[in-house]
DNA sequence: TGAGATCGCCAC
DNA sequence: AAACGTGGCGATCTCA
């Protein structure tokens, strides 16, 4: 018979099995001795599975590492669940899942504790109450039943070790990293299964209590299901092509130097700059010694940033193509320096792998939900090294980059007909303008458009963005209204929350020291600065938070599509390799692309639909399929 | 000498 | 000169 676990989930909670009592003769002794905590129970190096079915807690028996995949692989038959009802329930996914990937064992379905109890752990600061769309967001501090979250036990965050530091040990000898209790190596251990079981129910109870439940256990399960894509992200890695890199390189900085030498042409262009600016020996990697040389030769700048050399060549008038001419040294310089440093032969020792580039994520790492990446910049991988990026012989890249995801997400979180209407076609921009142009705005041109909005979401006070506001707000209103409602509240000291829930982090405790303090014109001016820089983060919050979420959704259905398969329902081989905040990048077989295609697509309009409904607001991709991720863009 | 601040640039 | 959000990162600079 099958069972029916907690919202139509069989929960399976896989976490440290908890020390045997003293006394007790059976259970082996793990490496646990020295990590042992006095105020909890500390844990025998055994996991310990643990049901949670309709509030009811059950133990099974424990086993080791070494057995765990074999466990999450067997044991949904042995309870008679289709293993696609099993929510696997893990102290943190990051973490927790590795073992199981490199074992080959994948999971559908699963609940990240850590990332959960920091989601409503910062939901429950939020004291706004107002309805969803009237306070920004959903506010979701309180619960109907007066019974605020508070966890249970912590539950740490836990992120892998990077790859790249991997000691050799794990590496060579699976048994050694298997036979690791779930505890890293920095000495962070979790809690125990049975303590992990009972926060799993404290925290299903908060969602189920809370105001708006179904956002909450929406955002809950796509943060989850984002920590899973993740791991296989990092596990799987991101085709790179070493050879090629190196061409590159090769070409535009020369071969490779000694060890704290410039490449060739980089020492080239190094003295030919010494030599237009007139000032022997300068080193252009030094921005104040290259400052000095440029005031020297009367280039009169600020800073030596590139913009600003650029606005002092632009400003020349007629003498600004001889100014050109002496910057552009310097301008070459800088891009190429830039390449070097960040993308160059070091980065590809310490990063590529075997082929792979494995991106380190940290799901929710930025406060507004965006994932942050460390080691590796993964966020960041830029244009001029795209190239080295190929599929696999006889595999094809899929490159799906969502358009105008920001005003697509205000129009549909406002509600605003008018800015759904321009956000229901291909291009949001040019339909604003359109509106504006028969509005007889200033709007009229898709660039003013686009200036606008961006500065009317990222809070823009001066410029032509800030010009444009009042026929922003006239046309329309609930949009903007929406924005300065966030700002308000930021400006006040106050927590937004995005469409499913996420909260802004409530303000630091000398927020009202700062903003209170108004002896002096000094400390007034201060006190505006940080009110209004408060209220910038808070409107953008709102919108990059709720974009976010979108994005998790899209890949959460994404990678759902994928396991289901095409029209003959075989699981696809096509795999997520890399994600960066509005823009997925698929790996498979030529052969899969245009299924692909078709659910990357699919996707995007289902996971407008998870969000909001059926709203009126279309989420169109640029997708292209490629065998190198520069052709593809 | 090392930690932390700052600069400047990359991504969205 | 900065401006208008979120980050990472490597090099230089500053200071104890």
């Amino acid at each position: 018979m099958a069972r029916i676990g907690l919202n139509g989930w069989m929960h399976i909670v896989l976490g440290p099995a908890p020390e045997p009592a003293p006394g007790s003769s059976s259970g082996p002794s793990g490496p646990s001795g020295q990590d042992r905590r006095p105020e909890r129970p500390g844990h025998s190096g055994q996991w310990l599975p643990v049901l949670v079915d309709d509030g009811r807690i059950e133990s099974l028996s424990p086993v080791t590492a070494a057995a765990l995949p074999d466990l999450v692989r067997v044991l949904p038959g042995r309870l008679g669940v289709n293993p696609e009802a099993v929510r696997w329930v893990f102290a943190s996914v990051t973490r927790d899942y590795r073992p199981l990937l490199e074992a080959g064992v994948e999971i559908g379905r699963c609940w990240d504790l850590s990332l959960c109890q920091r989601i409503l752990t910062t939901a429950a600061t939020n004291t706004s109450t107002g309805p969803a769309g009237t306070t920004v967001g959903t506010p979701t501090g309180t619960t109907p039943t007066g019974t605020p979250y508070s966890p249970t036990v912590p539950v740490p965050v836990l992120e892998p070790e990077p790859w790249a530091t991997e000691p050799p040990a794990a590496r060579v000898d699976q048994g050694t990293f298997f036979d690791l209790p779930p505890t890293n190596r920095r000495g962070h251990d979790t809690p125990t299964t049975p303590e992990l079981a009972n926060e799993l129910v404290a925290q299903l109870d908060a969602v189920s209590g809370s105001r708006h439940r179904h956002r909450l256990k929406l955002l809950l399960a796509a943060e989850s299901q984002g920590a899973l894509i993740a791991a296989e992200i990092l596990h799987e890695g991101l085709p790179w092509r070493r050879d090629l890199h190196e061409r590159m390189l090769a070409e535009v900085l020369g071969p490779r130097p000694a060890e704290g030498q410039r490449p060739r042409l980089l020492q080239e262009l190094a003295e030919d700059i010494a030599v237009t600016l007139g000032v022997p020996g300068l080193n252009p990697d030094s921005p104040q010694d290259l400052l000095r040389g440029l005031n020297l030769a009367g280039i009169r700048v600020a800073s030596t940033r590139a913009w600003d050399l650029k606005g002092w060549a632009a400003e020349g008038g007629a003498d600004s193509q001889r100014r050109a001419g002496l910057i552009s040294g310097v301008l070459e310089y800088k891009r190429l320096y830039r390449l070097w440093t960040a993308n160059g032969w070091h980065w590809l020792d310490e990063w590529v792998r075997d082929g792979r580039f494995h991106p380190a994520y940290s799901v929710g790492g930025v406060v507004t939900g965006r994932w942050a990446a460390h080691g590796g910049g993964a966020m960041q991988i830029p244009a001029a090294v795209r190239d080295a990026v190929r599929a696999d012989p006889g595999h094809l890249l899929t490159v799906a980059d969502a358009s105008q995801v920001e005003p697509r997400i205000l129009a549909a979180m406002s509600g605003d007909r008018a800015l759904a209407e321009a956000g229901s076609g291909h291009d949001l921009y040019l339909a604003v303008a359109e509106q504006g142009r028969r509005a007889g705005s200033e709007l009229g041109e898709r660039s003013r458009a686009k200036v606008a909005l961006l500065g009317a979401m990222y809070g823009a006070t001066t410029g032509d963005s800030a010009a444009l506001m009042p026929h922003l707000r006239r046309l329309f209103p609930e949009a903007i209204g929406l924005l300065e409602r966030a700002a308000r509240r930021g400006e006040e000291g106050g927590q937004v929350s995005t469409w499913l829930g996420r909260t802004s982090p409530p303000a630091a405790p000398e927020w009202l020291e700062v903003t209170g303090n108004v002896s002096t014109a000094e400390a007034e001016a201060r006190a505006r600065t940080v009110r209004r820089s408060a209220g910038r983060f808070t409107r953008n919050f709102v919108i990059q938070g709720t974009a976010a979420e979108w994005a998790l959704c899209w890949m959460g259905e994404i990678r759902r599509r994928l396991r289901v398969g095409g029209a003959d329902g075989v699981p696809m081989q096509t795999r997520l390799v890399f994600f960066v905040h509005d823009e997925v990048v698929l790996h498979g077989p030529a052969e899969e692309a245009p299924t692909v295609h078709q659910i990357v697509t699919e996707a995007a309009q289902a996971a407008g639909r998870l969000l909001f409904g059926v709203a009126p607001v279309e989420f169109p991709l640029s997708i292209s399929a490629a065998e190198s991720y520069a052709a593809a863009h």
